[in-house]
DNA sequence: TTGGATATACGAATTTTATCGTACATCTTT
DNA sequence: AAAGATGTACGATAAAATTCGTATATCCAA
């Protein structure tokens, strides 16, 4: 079982966490605001998902429901390992340090990291 | 010009910019350790990396040197920036924090990122 | 009850990535 | 100089991902 969404699919999933339970025309309407494309081609994907296991849906209704089979947590797990080891040289801190840099953090997120890493400071007795 | 290199392509990036400069000969012995595949394969990626610009090549000699366009730091931040966008709803500390939780951070690696913080920490006069 | 709007199913074409065979040129021995 | 090793070029094919048209079913309003 590969449970490795494709780029598309990650567009719909994304849709689909944010509202929960989703039919195609939800989805596909979310989709429209960005770029142009065909309602069929979105209820393919979201058909291939069902296949692929990504997504269940209900079908007792003639409108089906859509909904997330992976946690968006999931998802963020293996979308992390992965570049950590494609362009991290697997280092978890490097991208870390990284992610730092590049943001213009809050102060609130600042503490909020700090605080974080303070779990770890006067750990084993 | 689109500059994102597909999955194969960072595969064959990370060695790259590993080595520094690269024939495909050290590409592909670099690849084959870790699974099986044809010297012409290797070879047309590379080529196909060259025509979208992502690798430079010299051609002076029969035997090509092919080195990195984009850096490693580049290609880590257009990572970033994608699965910041996709998975975390773009959330640049969501990210963080999920790094460091799936992380079993040495200490040393901790000390690290809190020094950085704390560059932020009396900043503004 | 009938026509239009809205659904799903599904095959097919397109596009993008990846893989490889073959042709041919150039080195490197012997 | 001839043979084998090593190199690039390039077309063909395969595999994966995306896009869409058409058929058909169902719902809803006039």
């Amino acid at each position: 079982m590969e449970l490795k969404p494709t780029e598309s699919e990650l567009e719909i999933l994304q849709i689909i966490w944010k509202k929960g339970e989703c039919t195609v025309r939800d989805v596909h309407e979310e989709l429209a605001k960005n770029k142009e494309s065909g309602y069929t081609t979105t209820l393919k994907l979201m058909q291939i998902m069902h296949e692929k296991g990504l997504v269940q849906r209900n079908t007792d209704a003639k409108t089906h429901l859509y909904k997330a089979v992976i946690s968006r947590e999931q998802a963020q797990q293996g979308a992390l390992e992965k570049i950590i080891s494609t362009v991290f040289k697997g280092s978890t801190s490097d991208l870390i340090i990284q992610a730092l840099g590049q943001h213009k953090a809050s102060k609130d997120e600042i503490d909020a990291i700090k605080k974080y890493l303070n779990q770890f400071d006067q750990p084993d007795k």
